[in-house]
DNA sequence: TTGAAAGCGCTAACAA
DNA sequence: TTGTTAGCGCTTTCAA
């Protein structure tokens, strides 16, 4: 194994100046320097670690977590986990995995005690996550994925809830859908991320009243059979619906079904949005979408949270961001039974 | 922090004895394995995981690896990765996640070199896959979750496609059905495991030859529209078709809807099995499935390879799980135009 | 059965 | 601008 002393000899340097060349810490002779990299170069030097670990107090190591009780898991979740992984290798870190219950929370303080990761990053964070509340008090680094109610001064990124419902209800608007519905995820669904179903409901609602329209919500299970149900219930108690915002995956693949059986074809006699994460393109027919990025969002909680590492006492990062609607199949202009179509301008 | 010092101090031992006592490695008299744990227990003493990586050369962490080249995920991916999280961690060890493409594969050793990781974990094994050859030719420790076609002496676990596509086989058979088809992955997709792909089929043939049992094998995109097609093509080569083997989860989607569009109702007018990974409790109706069991396998896969790693020499574990055949609501006996429901014997 | 001590490879404080 | 050196906390060999 090649380590630093043996550069320093081939360089004829000290082993100091190797591990200043390295960090760049302090200014070097740019001779010295040429030296020393000729010489790693030529011993085809790799630095250890762990040495640099022990002896830095720093792993470069951070743990994103599942809640170990593990609801239906879709593709887009390890999407984000991926992402995670490849935005902090590009900060020189490395991520590890970790499941987690309630019951296992002082497994994630020996973890961090041990020297293995310098901080967890959070996956499915309810509205009050008592994950957060442990290792803000255990003293550990926390980010998130996602957010709590009360996220305080936590580095995190998330899905922009308030553009996502605006965008959506407006392109529904200019279709000439007057009265929308939502498929909401289930109130019941802690893990889920019920912050971010009531946060979004209130979003769509709001967007909503902007420009007038009617909108019924309704919650569901995360079900194929829960979504039949309530698309049946939400066309039940609001008959002049012609269009719905999905946001749960599985009732939204129940409502389209339904919707079939319904005789409410779609997009013909109902337009159907998908704004949760899932698989739009899976379906048929395929979904118009507005789904969380989840690429951009992990990227973004893993910055803002090395960031928070390096300095913690500055306000960390938090972000929203934004999604991008993508039109395709599942929606068109508001059917109108006399058979006029209505397009609303704008 | 507490350190291994404190700990002997208070217990009044030698440090070299806390850490026999941790590891077990030589025996101890009873009463001072009590003072010990005690002295650990009354400092609250968490060893530290780098320091002991640097001294033992053993960093107890492992590498699992997705090419970065990135198909379609599906939500059982990440089960995958999550079983071989907690497997690991049962085993005293973490899993870091890496990606990476065929341009990066020295990344790959250097994260071995570097002592971060004793070795690695593939991910979507194509037939052929260079990040073997690679990895083995480097001499650095190799563990398949899947196989590649010529395995050799890796440790690895995978499913069982010919026990698999036996108990489908034998299923359709059973309710009748004589003329089955399969919609098989596509055979470019090398990312996907084509070596599955090749294997199942013809496990499927052979399945059938045994049962006499017609079969007719089509290979489709992932994609729910290349799956229509198929099971068009499919139907149209052999129209006497009751039943549809899927091992192709997007392709699986498509067919159903083609079905529908074909007018031939699941499972009445058709019988349809997923035995790929996908999603078979999400489409409506739910799809009677053998699909690979993925948390099994991934926790076989890490159990193998982490001996493997403690045992380089010995014949490293490879395994072959088999699959539950789980009835939903997409099969049914095979129809027959003239009404009569012949189901056959086991 | 136990203790002492020499590393593991690197960082960083201190000197020069 | 560079060198020296004392750790980082643990493992493991060698002696006792």
């Amino acid at each position: 194994m090649v380590t630093r002393a043996d550069v320093a000899r081939l360089a004829g340097v000290s082993t100091g100046t190797v591990s200043h060349v390295l960090t760049g810490a302090r200014s070097i002779r740019p001779e010295t320097r040429r030296k020393v990299l000729d010489a790693m170069e030529q011993l085809g030097y790799i630095p250890n670690a762990m040495a640099s670990a022990l002896a830095g107090g720093q792993s470069r190591i951070i743990a994103i977590v599942f809640p170990s009780q593990p609801r239906t898991i879709v593709g887009s979740d390890l999407e984000y986990v991926l992402a995670a992984a490849e935005a902090a290798r590009k900060r020189g870190f490395h991520v590890v995995l970790w499941t987690s219950g309630a019951d296992d929370l002082n497994e994630l303080r020996q973890l961090a005690r041990a020297g293995l990761v310098q901080g967890f990053l959070l996956m499915q964070v309810a509205l009050s996550d008592e994950r957060v509340s442990f290792l803000k008090e255990a003293g550990i680094p926390v980010g998130l994925i996602g957010r709590t109610s009360e996220p305080g001064d936590l580095p995190y990124a998330d899905a922009d809830f308030g553009q996502i419902a605006q965008m959506v209800v407006k392109h529904l608007a200019s279709l000439g859908h007057r009265t929308i519905g939502m498929l909401n995820a289930s109130r019941e669904d802690g893990t889920r991320g019920i912050g971010a179903a009531v946060r979004f409901a209130d979003a769509v609602q709001r967007s909503c009243a902007d420009l007038d329209l009617d909108c019924t919500i309704v919650a569901s299970e995360h079900t194929v059979r829960a979504g039949r149900e309530a698309l049946r219930q939400l066309l039940d108690t609001a008959p002049e619906t012609t269009a719905v915002i999905g946001y749960n995956w599985e009732a939204t693949l129940g409502a389209m079904h339904e919707a079939r059986a319904l005789d409410r074809p779609i997009p013909e006699r109902l337009s159907l949005v998908l704004c949760s994460n899932g698989e739009p393109e899976s379906t048929d027919p395929e979904l118009t979408s507005a789904t969380p990025p989840a690429t951009e969002i992990a990227s973004a909680a893993v910055e803002a949270f090395i960031d928070h590492l390096a300095a913690p006492d500055a306000p960390p990062a938090q972000r929203l961001l934004p999604a991008l609607l993508i039109e395709r199949q599942s929606t068109a202009p508001a059917f109108r039974p006399n058979g006029r179509v209505r397009a609303k301008g704008r």
